[in-house]
RNA sequence: GGGCGCUUAGCUCAGUUGGUUCAGAGCACCUCGUUUACACCGAGGGGGUCGGGGGUUCGAAUCCCUCAGCGCCCACCA
C-alpha cells in the first residue's frame, strides 16, 4: 500500500497513449445522430522537428478536441504535413552538397528521388513527436500534401482557376531570391523591423554637348550599368530645364534621356533619380511609362552578366562590384558624396539573403475578385478571428490585396500544369494531364499528329501555399470527380459523405504569422468551391518567446528541446506550464519555472489521490460536518465548471485552465479535503467516501483536456472500470446550477477560520493547540461543527466579552479569542485603533457623495441605495470597534 | 510614410455596458511550521495615487484629448 509521494509521469504517459490508440478512441467517422466537431493541424513542415510553438498550438488544439469529444461530438483532428516547397527543397540541396552532389548536375527526376527518399527519413518525425505531447489526431487522417490525391485536387484548382480567368501568366517584377535561385511572394520577403544602414552615393553623369553634369543619388552604384535614363521631377525648379538632354552614363558611355517623371521626389538623395528599369519595381514602372530599354546586367545567381559590358565586373557578385564600382567611381573623380542613411532592406525569409528585384515571366492569381467573398465573412464575423483586433488587420490585407505570385523555380511540389507546344513559351495549354493537354492542343492547332513529346511542361512548381489552402478541403477528398464538378467549378458537398460531415472545420488554431499565407487564402478557397466558410472561428495564438521576449531561434540557442522538457517533467506538466502564462492572444513568455509550476500540480493531484485512496471506509452514519462539505463542494465545482465553460466560449483557455487550478489546488485540496479528512488512522465513513471519489471524478473529467496523462491514470486508479473503458470517452460532467446561500455561508465560515488561523500566525501560538472562540455562535449555529474542525477550537460559545482576548471583526460582529496570559492591550488596541480609522474616512467618503445632492439625484436608485447600505455597515462597524476600544482601555 | 494595438503589484496578466470596500489572480517575495497526502508542502503576510498631463461626469483603471514609451501589420522614397 505505498503509493510514491511523487508522481512519475513517464510510463504512465506511453501507457495510456497506447491504450488510447488500441481502442481508437480518436477515430472519427460520420454519423448521423452525432454533431461533428472538427479541427485541423496547421500542417508543419514534413522534415521539420517539434519546437515550442508547435507545443503550445498543439495543445491548445488537443485540448478543444478532447472537450468536445466528451461532449458527445464526433470529434475530428486531422493531422499532416507540408511538404513545404522552398524550405524542404533548401534542405535537401544542402544534403545532397554535403555529400559532393549538386543540384544542378541532376536531372529534375533525379533529384525528386533524393528528395522523396529524404521525405520518407524525416518525413513522419514531427508526427511522432505530437503522440508524446498527448495529441489525440485521428492518425488514419494522415495528409500530405503531396499525397496522390492531394496533388490532384491542387492540380484540378490551378486549371479551375485558370478556366475561370484568375491565373495568368506575366512578365512583372518579382522578388528574386538569389541563394534559392527561386521568385518568392512579397509575403516572403521580410523587412528587419527598425531598417538597415546603407549608404546613398552621389555620383555625377555628364551632361551631353556641356560640361555641366547632374548628380544622382543611388544605394546600388552596381547597377549603372543598366541605367536607361536619369529622371527629375518635372516640378523641380532646379533641374527640369534639363529635361529633353541626355545624359552618359558612367564607364559604359551610354547615352540615356533625362526624363520628367513624378515619382522622383523633390527632397530625397539629389533629386535626381538614375533609372534602372530591370532591377527596380519604380524604375520598371517609369520605364514603361517613357517606353525605356530595359538592360538585364545581373544573373539568376546574384553576379553580374555580360550586358553590363565592362569586363571586369562579369560574372563577380553584385556586393562585390558595388565596392569595386564605387572606388572605380571615386578614382574617376565621379563620386560626389557618400550618405548613411537609414532604410529598409527586404531579405528573403527563408534564406535572409538580399531581394533582387527581378523582370520575368510568372503565373499570378488575381486576388481581388476573388477574394470579395472571403473579405466579407470576416468583416461580418461569419468567420471569427479571436483576437478580434486581427479583424482589422485583415481588413487591411483584403482592401490591398494584390496579385499573387505562384510560381517558383523549384521542382520539389506540384509542377505547374501548363503545356508549351511551339518553338517558344507564347502558345500553352493548361489541363489535368500531358493527355488532356496534347487533346486540347490538336483541337486548338488542328493538327492530329501532334504527339505528347511535341509538349513541354512549364518547369516551375507552384507556391506552398497555393496547395496548402485546399488544407480543410482536401483532406476529406473534396476534389475527387464524384463531388468536384468541372464544368461549373464548384463542389457539391453533399456528393462526398466525410467533407457533408465534418466541412466547415470548427476552430482552426494557428500563428499569426500565417494569417494571410494560408488562413486568408483558405477562406478565399472555401467561398470558391464551397461557397461556405472553411471554419467557423480562428484562434490565433501568440509567439512564444524567451523571458526576456526574445523570439526562439536556432542561432540564439534560446529554444528547448521540447521533447527533453516531457522528458524531464512530463507532458501534463509542459502543457499546462505553457498554458499558465498565454492569454489569448498574447505572446508566450517560456520560461521553465512554468513547468515546475505544471510539474507541481501534477504531484499535488497525485497526493491528494494518494490521500482519498488511503482512507479506511467505515459504515458509520455521515457526520453533518461532512455532510456540509460534501454539500458545499458541489456547488462550488459547478460555480467553477460555469466560469470553465464561459471561459472556453471565449477562448479563453489559459484562464480555463487557472480556474480549475484554483479549484483543486485551494478548493478542494486545502479547503475541502481538510475539512473531510479523518483523524489519524480513523475511518471514514462510506457517504462522504463515494462522494469524494464522485468530486474527484468531475475533477479529472474536467481537467483532462489540459492534463489528458495523469487525470486517466488516477481515474482509472481510483475505482474499478470496465473494460476498455477510458476517461477521454467519457462524458463531460453537466452544467448545474448552484446554491448562492451555501457558497456565502462557506465564505462566512472560511473568513472566521482565516482570521483564527491568522491570530495563531501573528501571535505565535501553536496550530495544535485547542483555543476558545467567543462570538455570536447563535448566528452560526450550522457552521460551528465546521468551524471548530477547521481551526482547531474547543469551543465556539457567546459568553459575553471576555477581558482578556484577542480579537478581529467580521462585517459588524466581533470575534474573540481568550488569552490565558499577557496580552499586550496596546498592541490590540492599536489595531483596532487603526481599524476604526479606515472606517471612519470610508465613512466619510460615503457621506460626503451621500450628501452631494447631485449625485442622489442623478445616479440610479439601486447606486444611492447601495451607498446607504455602507453607510450603515460602516456605522454599526464603527459602533463595534469603539465599543471594544472602550472595553479595552477600561 | 500609413494603419492598428498596448502601458494596472517585482514578473506575466484579469478587470464585460463608467457605480457593490474594484484595485484583483498566478508566480515571485517575507514570516512561521520536520502536523499522521504532498517541502514539487502547509498557514499567514507585505506590495500598485491603474504610463504623464488635461478634460467629460454626481462618479473614471474604464469615455475623450494630448504627451511619452513599447509592440505589430502594411507600404515602391532611389
Amino acid at each position: 500500500m505505498s503509493i510514491s509521494a511523487q508522481y512519475k509521469p513517464s510510463h504512465v504517459e506511453s501507457k495510456w497513449y497506447q491504450y488510447w490508440l488500441d481502442n481508437q478512441f480518436f477515430k472519427a467517422t460520420p454519423k448521423k445522430d452525432k454533431a461533428s466537431y472538427t479541427m485541423v493541424i496547421p500542417p508543419p513542415n514534413v522534415t521539420g522537428v517539434l519546437h515550442m510553438g508547435h507545443m503550445l498550438n498543439n495543445t491548445i488544439q488537443d485540448i478543444l478536441v478532447r472537450k468536445a469529444r466528451m461532449e458527445g461530438k464526433e470529434a475530428c483532428w486531422v493531422p499532416g504535413t507540408d511538404h513545404a516547397s522552398i524550405a524542404t527543397e533548401a534542405k535537401v540541396v544542402k544534403m545532397l552538397r554535403e555529400k559532393g552532389i549538386k543540384k544542378s548536375d541532376l536531372s529534375r527526376e533525379e533529384f525528386l528521388n533524393y528528395a522523396w527518399e529524404w521525405k520518407e527519413k524525416y518525413g513522419g518525425i514531427i508526427l511522432d513527436q505530437l503522440k508524446k505531447l498527448g495529441a489525440s489526431c485521428d492518425w488514419d487522417r494522415t495528409t500530405f500534401t503531396m499525397d496522390t490525391h492531394y496533388q490532384s485536387a491542387v492540380i484540378k484548382q490551378f486549371v479551375d482557376l485558370h478556366k475561370k480567368g484568375y491565373i495568368y501568366r506575366g512578365l512583372r517584377m518579382v522578388n528574386w531570391d538569389c541563394e534559392a535561385q527561386t521568385t518568392i511572394s512579397n509575403e516572403e520577403v521580410i523587412y528587419n523591423e527598425d531598417g538597415e544602414k546603407a549608404t546613398l552615393y552621389h555620383v555625377k553623369y555628364k551632361i551631353k554637348g556641356s560640361d555641366n553634369h547632374v548628380v544622382i543619388a543611388t544605394q546600388r552604384p552596381e547597377t549603372i550599368m543598366g541605367d536607361s535614363a536619369v529622371a527629375v521631377n518635372p516640378k523641380d525648379e532646379r533641374f527640369k530645364k534639363l529635361i529633353g538632354k541626355k545624359a552618359i552614363v558612367p564607364f559604359v558611355n551610354r547615352e540615356v534621356p533625362i526624363i520628367g517623371d513624378e515619382y522622383v521626389e523633390l527632397d530625397f538623395g539629389t533629386g535626381c533619380l538614375k533609372v534602372t528599369p530591370a532591377h527596380d519595381p519604380n524604375d520598371y514602372e517609369i520605364g514603361l511609362r517613357h517606353n525605356l530599354e530595359i538592360i538585364d546586367t545581373i544573373d539568376l545567381d546574384g553576379r553580374l552578366n555580360a550586358a553590363c559590358e565592362i569586363e571586369r565586373y562579369v560574372g563577380q557578385d553584385r556586393f562585390k562590384v558595388r565596392k569595386s564600382i564605387v572606388q572605380d567611381l571615386k578614382e574617376e573623380g565621379l563620386l560626389v558624396k557618400e550618405e548613411e542613411f537609414q532604410t529598409k532592406i527586404g531579405r528573403s525569409e527563408r534564406t535572409n539573403s538580399v531581394v533582387e528585384p527581378k523582370l520575368s515571366l510568372q503565373w499570378f492569381i488575381k486576388m481581388k475578385e476573388l477574394s470579395v467573398q472571403a473579405h466579407k465573412a470576416v468583416m461580418n464575423d461569419e468567420v471569427a478571428l479571436v483576437p478580434s483586433k486581427f479583424k482589422n488587420i485583415y481588413n487591411h490585407w483584403m482592401e490591398n490585396v494584390r496579385d499573387w505570385n505562384i510560381s517558383r523555380q523549384l521542382w520539389w511540389g506540384q509542377q505547374i500544369p501548363a503545356y508549351y507546344y511551339g518553338e517558344d513559351e507564347s502558345k500553352y495549354v493548361v489541363a489535368e494531364s500531358i493527355e488532356d493537354a496534347l487533346n486540347e492542343v490538336q483541337l486548338k492547332t488542328g493538327n492530329m499528329s501532334l504527339t505528347v513529346a511535341d509538349l513541354r511542361q512549364d518547369e516551375d512548381v507552384l507556391d506552398t501555399w497555393a496547395s496548402s489552402n485546399l488544407w480543410p478541403i482536401a483532406i476529406f477528398d473534396g476534389f475527387n470527380d464524384a463531388c468536384f464538378d468541372k464544368s461549373i467549378g464548384k463542389i457539391n458537398k453533399e456528393q462526398n459523405e466525410e467533407l457533408d460531415f465534418f466541412y466547415p472545420i470548427d476552430t482552426l488554431v494557428t500563428a499569426p504569422d500565417i494569417l494571410f499565407f494560408w488562413v486568408a487564402r483558405m477562406v478565399i478557397a472555401g467561398y470558391e468551391y464551397l461557397d461556405e466558410k472553411p471554419f467557423k472561428s480562428v484562434y490565433l495564438t501568440g509567439m512564444v518567446r524567451d523571458k526576456q521576449r526574445r523570439k526562439m531561434s536556432k542561432s540564439l540557442g534560446n529554444s528547448p528541446d521540447p521533447l527533453d522538457l516531457i522528458e524531464q517533467y512530463g507532458a501534463d506538466a509542459v502543457r499546462t506550464g505553457m498554458l499558465f502564462s498565454s492569454p489569448a492572444g498574447n505572446d508566450l513568455l517560456y520560461d521553465e519555472k512554468l513547468l515546475e509550476q505544471g510539474r507541481n500540480f501534477c504531484n499535488k493531484i497525485w497526493n491528494a489521490f494518494r490521500l482519498v485512496k488511503g482512507w479506511a471506509i467505515s459504515d458509520s452514519e455521515q457526520p453533518e460536518v461532512n455532510q456540509r462539505a460534501v454539500e458545499w463542494f458541489e456547488n462550488r465545482f459547478n460555480q467553477a465548471l460555469s466560469e470553465v465553460e464561459d471561459h472556453f466560449t471565449k477562448f479563453r483557455i489559459s484562464d480555463a485552465l487557472m480556474t480549475l487550478y484554483k479549484l483543486i489546488w485551494s478548493d478542494f485540496c486545502s479547503w475541502y479535503l481538510e475539512w473531510i479528512k479523518p483523524g489519524y488512522q480513523e475511518p471514514i465513513d462510506e457517504t462522504t467516501y463515494l462522494a469524494t471519489v464522485k468530486h474527484f471524478e468531475q475533477i479529472l473529467k474536467a481537467l483532462h483536456p489540459f492534463m489528458p496523462f495523469i487525470t486517466e491514470e488516477l481515474w482509472h486508479e481510483l475505482a474499478e472500470r470496465p473494460q476498455n473503458s477510458a476517461l477521454t470517452v467519457s462524458e463531460w460532467p453537466a452544467p448545474a446550477p448552484f446554491n448562492t446561500e451555501v457558497l456565502n455561508a462557506t465564505n462566512l465560515l472560511f473568513d472566521i477560520v482565516s482570521n483564527v488561523r491568522n491570530v495563531r500566525s501573528s501571535k505565535g501560538l501553536s496550530l495544535k493547540e485547542p483555543m476558545d472562540l467567543v462570538c455570536k455562535a447563535e448566528k452560526l449555529t450550522t457552521l460551528i461543527p465546521s468551524l471548530t474542525k477547521l481551526a482547531n477550537l474547543s469551543s465556539v460559545e457567546n459568553r459575553g466579552k471576555p477581558g482578556n482576548a484577542f480579537s478581529f471583526v467580521i462585517g459588524s460582529d466581533e470575534y474573540f479569542i481568550p488569552a490565558s496570559e499577557h496580552v499586550d492591550l496596546q498592541a490590540e488596541s492599536k489595531k483596532l485603533e487603526e481599524e476604526l480609522n479606515r472606517m471612519k474616512g470610508f465613512k466619510a467618503g460615503v457621506e460626503k457623495k451621500l450628501a452631494n445632492t447631485r449625485f442622489v439625484e442623478n445616479a440610479p436608485e439601486k447606486v444611492v441605495a447601495i451607498e446607504r447600505q455602507k453607510l450603515e455597515d460602516a456605522n454599526a462597524k464603527i459602533k463595534v470597534l469603539e465599543e471594544s476600544l472602550a472595553d479595552l482601555l477600561a
